[in-house]
DNA sequence: TGTACATCAGTGAACGCGCGTTCACTGATGTAC
DNA sequence: TGTACATCAGTGAACGCGCGTTCACTGATGTAC
């Protein structure tokens, strides 16, 4: 909201400029919740310069779009990564990674409607870069619901791929209804994230 | 596409243009898959009338939008309520419910976006009529559970709506991440639903 | 040490576009006398 | 049975808006001689 114009960059330190387009990008989605909010001009403006001049950093718009889902999946992949580290077993860490996830989906609800529940491009292409982030991401997941079944936790009859597809799926459901419908009345988000992952854990737990 | 003009409504017909605009509008949502495509001139010219005819009978775009979405939350409750009539058991008849739900959005992703993955207006307010439509729906799922427990497949110590929410969650994560992601290496979607339906199934069942 | 010059990091004005919406109007259709 | 009139179901042109993007330019900064 600040309109202060920022200093002319000096020689070669042009690239510092690309990195506060996409701090500006970033913070202009937290604050607003929009994603339309997120225009090229707000975003020069916030950072204090034209709207031409992040044309010198980014082609056009969606890339500058797909800059700032990519940064927000290295979060995601960090939170993931963390979460449930000095869990007692590791079917009650696979929980606290579910519980992880929707806890930053509820953070950065707008950056999470980037990464998760945009529309498709319409061209069939090659995975963006966020998709492949996406991937790291569940790599930890993947690897929990491994060593589960590695200690009998959950049985082997499915893979580990499939079985973390499945639990990404239940816990992406918290994360976007809560996000798209947030006053239904759930009674507490944080009662609905837990009984979920309560349920598919005892769904997919060994008996 | 088609361009042809239609004839003018006689006197007191007016309200036929009414109907004929909410199919254009469905239509072109289907179509086209880009919420985007639905705009006021593109609706009109697919009914054979100037877009200003459509103030005639909507007072703005919004609620041409909420109308269209309110017809597809009908759909859906028709769809749950039929769904698994003839199931063995309640609990069998609660996947093939997940099953529905999930069919039901992958035939028409773009209402289902409408639906459950928009954003939600900024002012806190009533509950929309689509809103309580989708409560209408998920009465069915409500009333499926509660059998559940009636005949004991279900324990008790949950109340119904609960656990119909945390299944909720569950199958519309399912149903929104085969729409927002087609490309990811899902293996096959049905594989997807049938895993997650059974996983929450065999969470929620006394042992 | 001074000066001409190339380069870099931007600016400012303008472009065309599609959008929702408004407004004054028109012409066929029915009604009253 | 004929005619004036009100009404209804639209039309056509225009509005202002914000958007992504382009283009010719400028002026400070560093470099070569």
């Amino acid at each position: 909201v600040s309109a202060t114009t920022r200093a002319r960059a000096r020689r070669g330190e042009g690239a510092q400029l690309r990195e506060l387009i996409l701090t500006a990008a970033s913070e202009l989605l937290s604050e607003t919740g929009r994603e339309e909010a997120l225009s090229l001009r707000a975003v020069a403006h916030r950072v204090g310069v034209t709207a031409p001049a992040l044309y010198l950093h980014f082609p056009d718009k969606e890339s500058i779009v797909e800059a700032v889902s990519s940064a927000a999946f290295d979060e995601l992949d960090a939170v993931l990564a963390s979460a449930g580290a000095n869990a007692a077993d590791p079917l009650e860490r696979l929980q606290a990674q579910g519980c992880a996830y929707v806890a930053f989906a509820r953070a950065r609800p707008e950056h999470y409607r980037l990464m998760f529940m945009r529309r498709p491009p319409t061209v069939t292409q090659q995975p963006t870069d966020a998709e492949l982030s996406a991937v790291a991401g569940f790599r930890h997941v993947i690897d929990t619901v491994a060593h589960c079944q590695a200690v009998g936790l959950i049985d082997r009859t499915e893979t580990p791929t499939a079985i973390a597809s499945a639990l990404w799926a239940a816990v992406h459901g918290v994360a976007a209804l809560l996000i798209a419908k947030p006053h239904f009345p759930w009674g507490s988000p944080d009662a609905l994230v837990t009984r979920v992952t309560r349920m598919c854990a005892r769904g997919l737990a060994t008996r």
